[in-house]
DNA sequence: AAGTGGTCTAGACCACAAG
DNA sequence: TTGTGGTCTAGACCACTTG
């Protein structure tokens, strides 16, 4: 009896997709209009709508009222990166966590800190020094800035059981960041805290998180010898 | 005469995330239904659905059927990264791109990457490592393998003007991909090609990269000496 | 069994940008 | 000016999951 089912915006959002790969409709071209393809595909607009909203989130076509769909020329891959607390990560691996403060100090603000995070001159900074063990092997060293004008309350706090990460996803949860990966060789502490030589290259994390427009925090997490960070596209 | 804008999904979106920041709906709390708050932002299901499939989408709350909307607990950010071609990022920089061949191979696959791809036995690939300079400074060298039965007219390709990155976007666009960060120190030819002492630090990024599940390329990319990169939640 | 989100529809109006 | 996507609506049916 051939019974079609009814096509779903992912089945539109495949087959155009499909069509892009195989040059149907190849870099650069146009598209035909929603209502074209709502009428081949026998659907309501809307739906043509969402899927091919769908690819423009992705970056495989760009969309403008009148100039109608395109193509993109040079397509720029989105790598999603998620990043979880270390807690997790080590779990994630089957391994047992474990945590340790290594120093915890109220300071006035530096001045590289304070251009960094453009604050007012002589505010009060809890700067910490944590690692992060997997398995009793040091996993992560984690260098922290603290803000203490935008969660006062953390100086109520001693992080000697939990880190500073967990508290502050807990206390100022969906906050904005800014993160730069960079390879560093190991020197001072580093040293030591990792078990590494000196000059040891290592992967390291450095993160900037505002929180509605007020600055919060700056990290600087240091990993293990050979650590891999890793995604798909 | 205090007319009202009709709400649109944005608005209902922020107003949402705001209640969550300020603790309005704590983190694993559960929201109202679609409808209820289609009541109470006086407009329809649809437009209050799109607001929170976004706010699913970012990882702020999970939506479950029977189960309702809720508070993810532990927020998992996820970095968006935009990985370009290696031109674009120097072009970006304001700088002058350079491309250099240092070699090109046609070869037995070796036994690691074969297993790394799944390739069958005895497959031919072409071994290519090629230089970017940025204002004629050592900027990547990358090294790369291109599976021959996946893109057969990459031997007519000589690539002495054109680096495979660029060639491989144009013939292969919109694959997929996994990818790998680390730091590696300057061993062999990565001291005289990127001009560093050995053992050196360098940011390394690898990829694998498919079409339709078949497996067409692995590259590994090596930075300069101090390359960072950034991104944004 | 019932409640919730997931999706589709047919129609409408609007905003932007190309000519 | 006009064609295109952007969005909203009111209603409908379905799918999943919890009780």
């Amino acid at each position: 009896m051939n019974e079609q089912k009814n096509v779903g915006f992912q089945d539109i959002r495949d087959e155009v997709l499909n069509r892009i790969q195989t040059r149907i409709w190849p870099q650069g071209s146009l598209l035909p209009t929603e209502l074209e393809l709502a009428a081949e595909f026998g659907c309501a607009r809307a739906t043509v709508n969402r899927a091919l909203r769908e690819l423009a989130d992705q970056g495989i076509v760009t969309r403008k009222r009148k100039g109608g769909t395109r193509v993109v020329t040079t397509p720029v891959k989105q790598a999603r990166l998620p990043i979880a607390v270390v807690r997790q990560t080590i779990e994630d691996m089957n391994a047992e966590y474990r945590y340790a403060l290594v120093s915890r100090t109220l300071i006035d603000c530096p001045a590289w800190l304070q251009a960094k995070l453009g604050l007012p001159e002589g505010t009060q900074i809890l700067h910490l020094r944590c690692m992060h063990h997997a398995d009793n092997r040091p996993f992560q060293y984690e260098e922290r800035w603290i803000n203490t004008a935008a969660v006062p309350h953390v100086m109520d706090e001693d992080f000697l059981s939990t880190g500073p990460n967990e508290w502050l996803l807990a206390e100022v949860p969906f906050s904005n960041a800014e993160i730069a990966f960079s390879a560093i060789p190991a020197t001072g502490p580093l040293q030591d805290f990792l078990s590494v030589p000196p000059g040891t290259p290592l992967f390291q994390l450095e993160r900037t998180t505002w929180f509605r427009n007020t600055p919060v925090t700056f990290v600087r997490m240091t990993f293990h010898q050979g650590y891999q960070m890793r995604t798909t596209y």
